[in-house]
DNA sequence: ACCTGAACACCGTTCAAGT
DNA sequence: ACCTGAACACCGTTCAAGT
């Protein structure tokens, strides 16, 4: 029925298909049966590359990561190399938002290694001391993946569109406005901000309360 | 069969049981037909209460974090405050680790205002800049859930065993520490710390950092 | 209004059999 | 060694039928 590959499958391959698939559909698109007719293969044919679903995820998870922290910073201070690494995670999870959800699930993974080594290697070329530079660094990393994680979730919800995303935002401001300023004074006061915030911007704002606040501990 | 319950069900007897359900066994535990059983009572039962199971499990999150929530920090300073609700919060992950999945998952939540409110009402009460104490509580939250999120991933990869854990730690520094240490030199240098390091004390450490941080906006 | 449970349209994974 | 695809043991969700 279906024509057979006649090229060899690799775990390589599987796993660009199933990136594919990821960033096209959503984590729930990700099924074997998918995989299966994108490639034109069987179930054992995939099976005998990979050791399952959770295999798979993870793979596609450190190749996406492996490939962000591939792009050299060189030469900028520290500071700066600091909020390009953070800026271009959180850029590489808002494409591929299932990659935040996966950071968070199997953290012991080549991926979250090696953001840890780059974010803490410019924290301790900023001479922070050394018993307090694994703190910070866990501090960093955790807040870096934590907003990317949130914002990709927003992201693959409302699917790319720019005027869903304008009108998502409108119609939570426009709940959080109506909520009672006595019980909800700061959500209250915060709904007339968050229909024109950026983002990104937001990011680095919080980045940069990080970085001020690891500069008192020298 | 099975007998029938006696006494109506309601959207909160359904909450509760999955809410223990979770507890018991994680996520993968939370199926229809584990929540009819433990309920005596059919699909339609639960269909009529409750949307779906998105719906199911963001009322089971909205629960937990309104106990926390509702826990009050009353007389303390700010300061102490919000280290107190951030461990509050962590505490409360730890111990429901399907909570900090979920919370990523629908940000728009009642959950999720609730913490906002309360770390922003917060920061607003420490004189951060009116400009700011949005990027601030931004920055506060991701961090607080980043790291709790983290965390109960851990937890719920052991199981709660304190054998499991301290086998798991030695396991991964002893893999860190045998990396090398010309290409990964502060992963290398981190191995020896993560043995006896206290979640709950680094997670401290950050949420001071950041407060260290935001102070120097005022 | 509230509940029952068979049925439907899916999953991930296995495995005997093929090349 | 590598691949095929029927089969198994599950899912969430629906809905005609009952009380």
């Amino acid at each position: 029925m279906a024509k057979r590959r006649t090229d060899g499958l690799s775990k390589e391959v599987i796993v660009q298909a199933a990136a594919a698939i990821l960033d096209d559909g959503g984590e729930a698109a990700l099924t074997f049966r998918a995989l299966t007719a994108r490639l034109s293969t069987g179930y054992g044919a995939i099976y005998h590359h990979v050791a399952n679903k959770s295999d798979l995820l993870a793979a596609a998870t450190d190749a996406v990561i492996a490939r962000v922290m591939g792009d050299a910073v060189v030469g900028a201070d520290p500071r700066e190399a600091l909020r390009t690494v953070s800026l271009g995670l959180f850029d590489a999870i808002d494409a591929h938002p299932w990659v935040g959800a996966q950071l968070s699930r199997e953290p012991w993974r080549p991926a979250l290694l090696e953001i840890y080594e780059r974010i803490g290697g410019l924290l301790a070329a900023l001479d922070v001391p050394e018993q307090t530079v694994f703190d910070a660094a866990g501090a960093l990393v955790n807040y870096v993946l934590g907003v990317a994680g949130q914002n990709a979730a927003n992201a693959r919800l409302l699917d790319g569109d720019p005027a869903d995303r304008s009108a998502f935002l409108g119609d939570i401001a426009a709940r959080w406005a109506s909520l009672d300023p006595e019980q909800y004074p700061f959500v209250h006061r915060a709904a007339t901000r968050l229909r024109d915030h950026d983002d990104r911007e937001q990011f680095l704002a919080g980045v940069d309360i990080f970085l001020a606040g690891i500069a008192t501990l020298r």
